[in-house]
RNA sequence: GCUCCUAUCGUCUAGAGGCCUAGGACGGAGCCCUCUCAAGGCUUAAACCCGGGUUCGAAUCCCGGUAGGAGCGCCA
């Protein structure tokens, strides 16, 4: 048995959000840390949001991440039976109890309250005490189940991140474990299963220290140890408001569409409400080796797309072409562009990676490698198509078809040879040879481009560069 | 309203009582380099929420304000 177990439990809702994303990448990181286990759970009792897209979604979202469990992901709804038998164990030791209150009869209770400025709770009318008379159950209802909260003394919550917590039992009430229908709710389920899961650390949103103490109360009824408790702040959107759809991607799958490396965003992700010195890049490995829970900042962060992107960029100069292809690939297709039959993608990754932010402007600038040009920047072509730009084309046209070898120190050679000769800067020659072949003025170096778009295709647009009209 | 949490450049953060004339990064401004766009190099502006204590000394410790946030469901 690992020394750690950890579990990120996201409820099936919706789509992965980027903060689960950061709160699952804390989870596993604590647990690889510690060689510990991380587990996936996740809590569907919600039977009329839980959908199976949203499981799905977020299998995506976490294998696209790669921040996959180290088992088989428990559902929650799948566990009806054993929390059943909890339960009813608790109602026999007294630990639990049934309640008849309607929801109208609660509502007024919690109105009531609220009036008077009281923090809404419930009562503890059905609560048995010794000697206490309770009221006459009446017909037909549905009795949901209680746990008996303990009335005096005090729970600490010793907070890995926050520090200790603490909370008095009398601001506690007796949350109901079981609905009227005999199923379970949210607060009782996490206690049995963290229990049976063996989970001893929980790393979670902060939004979750109100839940704690009962939590832990339950816990210590059922006769078990809790476990040690993180609470991660939330991510707040650039306006300092929470994030939310009208901030634009949430959703992690989202920004892979966005162009991000999954690593990158893993890599912003971490260094958001946590840091090593002033360290910035962090490699997986760095990650698990560095990350200490304990100085995850306590306050709320705002998402930076500007500084996610800069990451990003990083990623993608320095990683792996190899590794890179395959979602330049991805990208490409997206935007129509089939790169069968042009160049290598990983060629054109190395000759891109300086000049592109995210995969999306990868693929942007590197269609024309791969798709015949639909037009040309207007503004680019007027400045350099223009009669003597056309000239000069038509004259070095003819000297690279001549190129006995089409190779980039071939063609840098010739270029330049053709530049000294005209007694012009490179610039002017290699700007009309860039909107010729790239259909605007931006390009990687001029030997690498039209070595990698290779002969025909450089030759044939030169061609119609220079056949097009004046405008 | 009640309970709980939080507070360093615009943003992410370093800072564990003297190392702080508060450091780094993103973004901004400027310069250099340059075949485009970039990348890179250099320079620069920019912050300790406020008020009280404690201390020889406080961004750091304590208290109080203020501001923000979370929770108060037969949601998770």
């Amino acid at each position: 048995m690992p020394a750690v177990v950890t579990r990120f439990a996201p409820s099936p809702t919706g789509y992965l959000h980027i903060g689960g994303a950061r709160t699952a990448l804390f989870s596993y990181l604590y647990a690889r840390r510690h060689e510990g286990r991380y587990l996936l759970r996740i809590e569907d009792t919600d039977r009329e949001r839980s959908t199976e897209d949203a499981v799905r979604a977020i299998f995506e979202g976490l294998d696209w991440l790669g921040l996959v469990s180290d088992a088989e992901p428990v559902f929650q709804t799948q566990r009806y039976d054993r929390y059943r038998e909890v339960i009813d164990g608790m109602l026999e030791a007294g630990t639990a109890y049934h309640c008849y209150c309607s929801k109208e009869e609660l509502e007024q209770m919690r109105a009531g309250q609220m009036a008077r400025k009281e923090k809404p709770r419930y009562d503890g009318r059905w609560r048995p005490e010794p000697g206490k008379l309770l009221p006459e159950r009446p017909a037909g209802v549905q009795p949901v189940v209680r746990f008996k909260n303990p009335v005096a003394g005090e729970v600490v919550v010793d907070d890995l991140i926050k520090g200790a917590i603490v909370f008095q039992n009398e601001e506690l009430d007796d949350l109901i474990i079981a609905r009227g229908d005999g199923n379970p709710t949210y607060n009782f389920c996490v206690v049995v299963d963290d229990m049976d899961m063996g989970i001893t650390h929980v790393v979670r949103g902060d939004d979750h220290v109100n839940n704690t103490p009962r939590q832990i109360n339950i816990l210590k009824a059922l006769g078990a140890e809790p476990p040690a408790y993180a609470h991660v702040p939330m991510i707040l959107g650039a306006d300092g408001v929470k994030l939310s759809k009208r901030h634009g991607a949430v959703s992690v799958i989202e920004y892979r569409a966005l162009g991000f490396l999954p690593e990158a965003l893993l890599n912003y992700l971490v260094r958001l409400g946590w840091s090593h010195g002033d360290q910035e890049l962090f490699s997986r490995d760095e990650m698990i080796r560095m990350f200490d829970i304990s100085r995850v900042q306590k306050a709320p962060a705002r998402f930076d797309m500007e500084k996610a992107v800069w990451v990003n960029h990083q990623y993608l100069k320095s990683a792996d072409p190899l590794h890179v292809a395959p979602e330049l690939d991805w990208h490409l297709r997206r935007i129509g562009v089939d790169p069968a039959g042009g160049p290598a993608l990983a060629a054109v990754v190395e000759a891109q990676r300086e000049r592109c932010k995210t995969l999306v402007e990868m693929a942007e600038k590197s269609k024309f490698f791969y798709a015949e040009l639909d037009g040309y920047n207007e503004k680019d072509a007027a400045k350099h198509l223009n009669a003597e730009g056309r000239a000069l084309l038509a004259e070095l046209a003819a000297r690279l078809e001549a190129l006995p070898q089409w190779n980039a120190p071939a063609l840098q050679e010739a270029v330049h040879a053709f530049a000294e000769g005209k007694g012009l800067g490179l610039g002017k020659v290699a700007q009309p040879i860039r909107v010729a072949v790239a259909g605007m003025a931006i390009s990687p170096p001029i030997d690498q481009t039209l070595f990698l778009l290779g002969r025909e295709r450089t030759l044939a647009r030169l061609a119609a560069a220079v056949a097009r009209n004046n405008p």
